[in-house]
RNA sequence: GCCGGGGUGACAGAGCGGUUAUGUGGCGGACUGCAGAUCCGCAUAUGAGGGUUCGACUCCCUCCUCCGGCCCCA
């Protein structure tokens, strides 16, 4: 039995889609005007993980992430590199995407535009004004927060303490202060749509609420985003999307992810401790640093350091061991069947705990140590054995790749059998192994020590287990 | 100031009212020609003070402290 942590009600409670086994999963996306950092990375690392996990668990997961391309930012940082804000945030998409994909996220089944649903949008304004909720000040349209019942479901603020904390001037022009836009008027420049009130373009919020009444419904099931997203962001969809159809709730489940910090302080440009996707996979996998995002509990911030980092994929370097290790086992009878028994049991309960990767993984480790101690198994049980392992990770998305020597190493491996005078059948580094085989044999160590020097080089890594040696690839 | 979430061994990081989390690192041992991998063992901990309890890291209160939110932010 699944249970989630609700943000709106604050405790676990069971997870019961509204619809059988459909779910309508929202994440709230990124505004593409720069580079995709290691803090987008972990937000969408995780909720990529709920919902492999949910899908694991046999859900008809619609899963939704929108693109923000018009707003403020996109515009000044526009204007400031002399480019049209639309292309800008069409380049930073396409970047966004890429590296998305480069962490290994899995394709969300729609990313709206919000340029896309500018008539949507427009419509949802025009409901809110009609209802009551919102008002027309010279062009610029505005929520009315005042006659909101009870303002901070989510950050469980009221519009006073709100205030009272609010560091920023208020417009004059609005009835309260705490309302806020849903429809901006245009300034010269800046990209614009026609609308009753005037050319503009929309405000923050109201996209979010357009966009997945469009694609999920008026109601529906997990909305998610960051924690700095939950006021007032969160807040306020609630208020657009409950204003516009009176049906409540809007979102069944509320999910919000820790923050990532680079050691110990929140990421910033003018800190310099700014750290991009690129850069981050350019010294390490995507492997280690989705093993680090799962070594923490979703919602728990994590402090990211290289040093973190290098751990993660040392610690992950056991686990593939063993997914290797398990190929090699013999025929036989052993207690392999009862601890892959026990150890899905182990996943399974810690996932389903709110998506408790930490202790899922340790389910993982305790397996991965008993495995070790086995060397048979039936066939069956060890291919299993071999599939539990693999698809666990998978959920994590982290890739149990297939041993495979890239096209350059496998050149200079033949240069290396030629040096050495080794003939080569089949396979150029089974040969290789077999030749060093017999060379320590013979008690040929400096030869056998050389070649496996050698290999090193190129990136593989010679082991001598007790009867056989195996290779592997030392990865980034 | 107000709201939310934390403070666990060298580090990362979970669970649980009473029994070893787990991983990395360290130390000792086994295996090994060496290296690596692996196994066994050891050490280091629950921010402070009260309370509830037979018993609290786990529940309650106070304090200290950290992070985040209250303009923008994943």
């Amino acid at each position: 039995m699944l249970r989630i942590y609700n943000t709106l009600t604050r405790r676990k409670e069971k997870f019961v889609p509204r619809e059988g086994k459909k779910v309508g999963m929202y994440v709230c996306g990124p505004t593409v005007y720069d580079y995709p950092h290691i803090g987008h990375a972990r937000t969408y690392v995780a909720f990529d993980i709920i919902v492999r996990y949910l899908r694991f668990k046999d859900y008809d997961v619609k899963y939704v992430v929108n693109i923000t391309n018009v707003d403020d930012k996109i515009i000044k940082r526009a204007n400031e590199a002399g480019e049209e804000p639309l292309k800008l945030a069409d380049r930073f998409e396409k970047i966004f995407f890429e590296d998305m994909q480069a962490l290994g996220i899995e394709k969300a089944d729609a990313y709206p535009r919000v340029t896309e649903h500018i008539p949507e949008i427009v419509a949802l304004v025009r409901k809110l004004i009609e209802n009551g909720c919102a008002y027309e000040i010279e062009g610029d349209v505005y929520y009315s927060v005042e006659k909101v019942g009870k303002y901070g479901a989510l950050s469980r603020q009221s519009l006073k303490e709100m205030m009272a904390g609010a560091r920023i001037e208020v417009d004059e022009r609005k009835r309260y202060p705490m309302d806020f836009a849903l429809w901006k008027k245009a300034k010269p420049g800046e990209p614009s749509w026609q609308s009753p009130w005037g050319r503009g373009r929309p405000g923050w919020h109201i996209e979010c609420s357009a966009m997945l009444m469009k694609h999920l419904g008026e109601q529906f099931d997990i909305h998610g985003g960051a924690v700095d997203l939950i006021s007032p962001h969160h807040e306020n969809e609630i208020l657009q999307s409950e204003g516009a159809t009176g049906k409540k709730p809007f979102v069944k489940y509320w999910l919000h992810t820790g923050f990532l910090k680079v050691e110990g302080e929140k990421m910033s440009k003018s800190l310099g401790n700014f750290i991009t996707v690129r850069e981050l996979l350019q010294k390490y996998d995507s492997n280690s640093f989705r093993f680090l995002v799962v070594s923490a509990h979703y919602r728990s911030p994590i402090d990211f350091s290289y040093g973190s980092l290098e751990k993660s994929k040392k610690s992950l370097e056991r686990l593939l061991n063993t997914a290797e290790f398990v190929k090699t086992f013999k025929e036989g009878q052993s207690n392999l069947g009862n601890l892959l028994k026990k150890a899905r049991k182990e996943f399974e309960a810690a996932m389903d705990d709110d998506f408790n990767t930490p202790q899922a993984l340790a389910a993982l480790f305790d397996f991965s140590k008993e495995v070790r101690k086995l060397k048979c198994g039936s066939r069956e049980v060890v291919a299993q054995t071999s599939d539990f392992l693999k698809s666990a990770l998978n959920i994590f998305g982290i890739l149990v790749r297939e041993k495979e020597i890239p096209g350059e190493a496998k050149r200079k491996l033949t240069e290396v059998a030629k040096k050495f005078g080794i003939r080569v059948e089949g396979e150029v580094i089974e040969s290789i192994v077999k030749a060093r085989e017999e060379l320590r044999k013979k008690k040929d160590y400096k030869t056998s020590d050389e070649i496996r020097a050698e290999l090193q080089k190129i990136g593989i890594l010679l082991e001598n287990e007790e009867e056989k040696t195996v290779w592997k690839i030392i990865s980034l």
